[in-house]
DNA sequence: CACACAACCTGCGAGC
DNA sequence: TGCTCGCAGGTTGTGT
């Protein structure tokens, strides 16, 4: 999916636009299941409600209802937010939408469906079974060089324990990588082995290509766009990631790409060792 | 605990 | 042009 900078994009853009609207209109469109059922109850759950705040919690865009109730939506592999309006034509893999007071339509479109929606009360949200196993946010005061290496005391190569949201939560495929290229560590070295120091680097390096790419509007591959349809652009400065055989902006030499854990890794075997 | 693998899906590009 | 194959930003559960 989106990582953590296109998800925030995405809640930015829907904060910027339905604040304080309330829901007059919902369609559960899809006959096809999400990675979970959308709750058959969901239309008079929240129409009539008004959207009080919009936050983001690791992948999944949580909308607090004024009716004490939360949205959860996560995103999958493939799953779009859009904002419309009210005259829009659905297209395919549109699974979800709401209409609003302002007349604008937000629109779920999910092609490979491993997203989902759902909904959950404010007072539970903590205990939600999606939500209460995650680690820290990156963006979080909780999150410091000490709690870094306190989880990565393991004997498992640093891109798997980067990628493990029990742990640190929105660094997904793209962003390890370039976190690591961007700390000097290979992607295969054993989390427990890190100095201090690189831990240090690398704890900085996780914000900054976060911060950055959010900054850019995300990372915008196949088919990740903000709410408006736009594009992110953080893509065109990856410094590994999907550029497998071309040449390192740091040394020319090749970037290579691995398998770890069923994902690919891209990496530049002089520069991170 | 560490890891491999499968499952949930559609779409796209590469290669034949 | 058309077919098959492999792969894709994520998460969860199983088995070894």
């Amino acid at each position: 999916m989106p990582e953590l900078p296109e998800v925030e994009t995405i809640c930015q853009g829907l904060r910027d636009n339905i604040l304080n609207q309330t829901i007059t209109e919902v369609s559960h469109l899809t006959k096809h299941r999400l990675r979970q059922e959308i709750p058959k109850d969901i239309t008079q759950k929240i129409i009539n409600s008004t959207i009080h705040s919009i936050v983001r919690r690791a992948k999944y865009i949580q909308i607090f209802l004024s009716n004490n109730q939360v949205l959860l939506i996560h995103l999958g592999m493939s799953g779009k937010v859009l904002l419309k309006n009210k005259d829009y034509i659905y297209q395919k893999h549109d699974h979800f939408s709401f209409a609003l007071t302002n007349g604008s339509l937000v629109v779920y479109n999910d092609p490979r469906r491993f997203g989902l929606i759902t909904l959950t009360k404010k007072d539970e949200l903590e205990n939600h079974a999606l939500i209460k196993n995650l680690g820290v946010e990156p963006f979080d005061s909780k999150f410091t060089p000490g709690y870094l290496e306190k989880v990565l005391n393991r004997k498992q190569p640093i891109k798997l324990s980067l990628m493990d949201n029990k742990y640190i939560v929105g660094v997904g495929n793209i962003y390890a990588s370039e976190a690591l290229f961007l700390s000097k560590v290979s992607p295969l070295r054993i989390s427990s082995t890190l100095t201090p120091k690189e831990v240090k680097l690398l704890y900085s390096k996780i914000i900054e290509v976060l911060d950055l790419s959010i900054k850019r509007g995300g990372s915008s591959l196949k088919d990740y766009a903000s709410v408006s349809g736009e594009k992110g652009y953080f893509q065109n400065l990856f410094n590994v990631y999907g550029r497998e055989g071309e040449e390192c902006k740091s040394c020319n030499q090749h970037i290579i790409k691995i398998k770890q854990g069923g994902r690919a890794s891209f990496y530049c075997d002089h520069c991170q060792n």
